[in-house]
DNA sequence: GGACTGTTTGTTAGCGGTAACATTCCGGAA
DNA sequence: TTCCGGAATGTTACCGCTAACAAACAGTCC
C-alpha cells in the first residue's frame, strides 16, 4: 500500500533543463543527434536532481529486462557457488543482472523456475543440476534460451560443462598406474548428473582394464557421510583405493579410515574430485581432480547472451579437468 | 530493440472472460467483492491463455518492487554464503525476491550498491561486511532501510549479528581453563568488522587474565595463509595454543604445524571459529566456535521487512555463539 | 413504489520510460 | 529571397498494471 518515496523522474529533469522528456531520454541513451550544449544542460539537470532511471519503467516500455535467471542446486557447495560467482561477475560486465534462486533437496524446482519467469528473466541458467531441476526447466525451453551447466548429453539445449567423464578417468587411471586393482567408488547422489557421469566413467574404465567393479555406495556430498562410509563400510577391508566423488566426502572418508585404524595412503589411497581450496591442506593433502568452476560461469554467460541476441552459438567444447597429485595416493603397498 | 515475444496481458484475459481488465486485476489481488462465478470465469480464462502477471508493470504502478538488495562480501566463504541462503529462503517465504551482488576484494562496493538501487531494491542488507562496504552504504541509509549483518556497534542502522566478542571469549576461556598461558591469535583481514571483534576480544580476555599478548598476525581467511603461518611463524615456538579466526585458516595451520613437526594437540592446541561442516573431520577434529549463519539470514529478513513496513523493530539481541570442543585442544602439556 | 443501502463491475488516469511520427531549426543550393 | 533536406527537438501513444472514482445492480425499509 504505502509505496516508497517518489524519486525524480525524467519529467523533473526535463522541466529543470527546459527540454522535453524525450530529449532527456535521448541523452540517456546516447542518441546521436543531440546538440552538445543541450546534452550538457540535461546532464547538469540530472545531477542537480540526482536522477536515476527507473529500470521497471524501461523494462515495461522495451519489453527487455536485462535480467538472467539462475536456478542453482547445492548452492552451499564449493563448486556450484564458485560457478555462480563467475556467472554473476561476467553477467554484470555485460550489463545483465542475475536473479539466482537456490533449490535445496526438498524444494520444488518448478517453483523456482516460475519465480524466475515472473521476475522477467530473459534466459535461464541451471547450475549443477539434479534431474528434477532439469525437468522443471524443460517446459520453458521453447519460450526462452536455457543453458545447463552439467555433464550429460544435451542435443536440444545449451550446455557448458567440465568433462566429468574425462575427470573420473584421470582419477581411475592414476590409481591403476599406481598398481591398484580393487578400486572402490563413493558416489554422489544419484539424481545429480555430474555424480552419475563420474560413476559411469569409473565403472567403464575399470571394465576396460578388465577389472570387476563392486556396487558403488551412493553418498550425499557431505563429509559426515564420508566419515560413516570410511569408518564402517566392510568392503573397504578388501580394497586398496577409493575414488570419492567430491573432496568434502573424501575428507570425511580419510577421517573415518583414520578412526578405523587405516592409514592414508600407506594402507589405502584416496582420490577426490573438485579440488576445493582446502583440499591441499587435508592430512594427507588430497589427490584430486581440479575443475575450473569460475570459467564455467563465465562461459555460460557468453553462451546465454549470444542466445538472447539470437546469434548462433557454437556449442562450446567441454572444459578439460586436471589431475592434481598429492599425498593421499601411493603405489599399492 | 528486439524485445522478447509478447506474453498475454490482463486485457487478453479480460476479453476472453468477458469482463473488464480491472476485474481480472481484482481476482488476482483477492479483492473481497468479486462474485464467485465471476472469479471462476476469470480464473478459467487465465489458465486458458496461460497468463502470468508482469512484475515490472505492477512495480511501476504500485511503486513497490518487493525486492531486497543484498551486498555480500566473501560470498565464497561458508559463513556469508550460508547466511545468504537463509536470507533468500526467508525472503522468498515473505513474498520478496532478493537481488544479491557479491563484492570481492578489488570490487568497488559503491558500484554494487548503485546496481541494487537501480534494480529497485526497497531495502538493503549487507552481509559480512568489510569497512569499505559499510561506508558505501552509508550514503543511502536515509533513502531506505539498511541492515548490516556483522559485529560492531550500530547506533544508527539496523544490525543482526552473532556475538563475535562472546565467541572469541569462549575460545580463549577454554584455552585458559586448559592451562594455556601463551595464546597466539591468527586474525582475519583488518577491514572485516567480525575479524576485528574477535581480535579485540582475544586481547581483552588475555589482558583480564593478566597475560601479555603478542601482536596478532593478520591473515586473509584462507587455508593457504594458515599453512604458511603454521609452517613458518617463529613465535609459535614459544606458544602452547593458537586461536585462529576461522576454520579454514585453522585447517591450514594444522597442516603447517604438521609439516613443521609439531603435533596438535599434544604440542600445541588450536581453536577455530565458525564450525564449518567439515571442521569435525579435520585431523584432529577442530575445537571451534559455532555460529548459526542460517538464523542470521532469517532474522535479517524479519527485521528488514518490518522496517519496510514502517513497523518499529525491536533491536534484536545478539545471537549467542557456542563452543564446540573437539580434539584439537588439550591441557597444556 | 421510491429512496437508501451495500455489493459488484466498469472507466479513466496515471506510474516512468521508449517508439514513432510530427515539427522546428538551420545552412546551402537555386 | 525561396526552397529544400537533414539535424535537433517536441508530441502523442503505448507498455501492463493499479488506484480512484463512477456506474450499475441488487435488496431493504418505509
Amino acid at each position: 500500500m504505502a509505496g516508497r518515496q517518489r524519486k525524480p523522474s525524467m519529467y523533473d529533469v526535463a522541466a529543470l533543463a527546459g527540454v522535453s522528456h524525450q530529449t532527456v531520454s535521448r541523452v540517456l541513451n546516447n542518441h546521436p543527434s543531440i546538440r552538445e550544449t543541450t546534452r550538457a544542460k540535461v546532464i547538469r539537470a540530472i545531477e542537480q536532481v540526482n536522477y536515476t532511471p527507473n529500470a521497471m519503467a524501461r523494462a515495461l516500455a522495451t519489453n527487455r529486462t536485462h535480467r538472467i535467471g539462475v536456478l542453482i542446486d547445492g548452492a552451499g557447495h564449493y563448486g556450484p557457488n564458485t560457478a555462480l560467482r563467475g556467472f554473476e561477475e561476467a553477467a554484470r560486465a555485460e550489463g545483465y543482472s542475475v536473479d539466482a534462486v537456490s533449490v535445496g533437496e526438498t524444494d520444488d524446482p518448478a517453483a523456482g523456475v516460475e519465480q524466475l519467469l515472473l521476475q522477467g528473466a530473459e534466459a535461464l541458467c541451471v547450475i549443477a543440476p539434479r534431474i528434477p531441476s532439469l525437468e522443471s526447466v524443460r517446459a520453458v525451453m521453447r519460450d526462452l534460451p536455457v543453458l545447463v551447466v552439467t555433464a550429460g548429453s544435451a542435443p536440444d539445449r545449451l550446455t557448458v560443462a567440465v568433462d566429468q567423464r574425462a575427470g573420473a578417468r584421470l582419477a581411475v587411471e592414476h590409481l591403476l598406474a599406481l598398481g591398484h586393482r580393487d578400486i572402490l567408488h563413493l558416489a554422489g547422489p544419484e539424481d545429480w548428473l555430474d555424480a552419475l557421469a563420474r560413476l559411469e566413467a569409473w565403472e567403464q574404465r575399470l571394465a576396460e582394464a578388465g577389472l570387476a567393479t563392486r556396487a558403488p555406495v551412493i553418498g550425499d556430498w557431505t563429509a559426515d557421510f564420508g566419515y560413516d562410509y570410511g569408518y564402517r563400510s566392510p568392503e573397504i577391508d578388501h580394497a586398496t583405493a577409493i575414488f570419492v566423488a567430491n573432496d568434502q566426502m573424501a575428507l570425511g572418508v580419510i577421517h573415518g579410515l583414520h578412526d578405523r585404524g587405516l592409514r592414508v595412503p600407506q594402507d589405502i589411497s584416496i582420490v577426490g574430485f573438485d579440488d576445493n581450496p582446502e583440499s591441499r591442506h587435508f592430512l594427507p593433502p588430497l589427490t584430486t581432480v581440479r575443475q575450473d568452476f569460475h570459467a564455467l560461469g563465465t562461459l555460460s554467460v557468453t553462451q546465454l547472451i549470444a542466445a538472447i541476441r539470437g546469434v548462433p552459438v557454437p556449442q562450446a567444447d567441454l572444459i578439460a579437468p586436471e589431475l592434481v597429485v598429492r599425498q593421499s595416493t601411493a603405489a599399492r603397498g
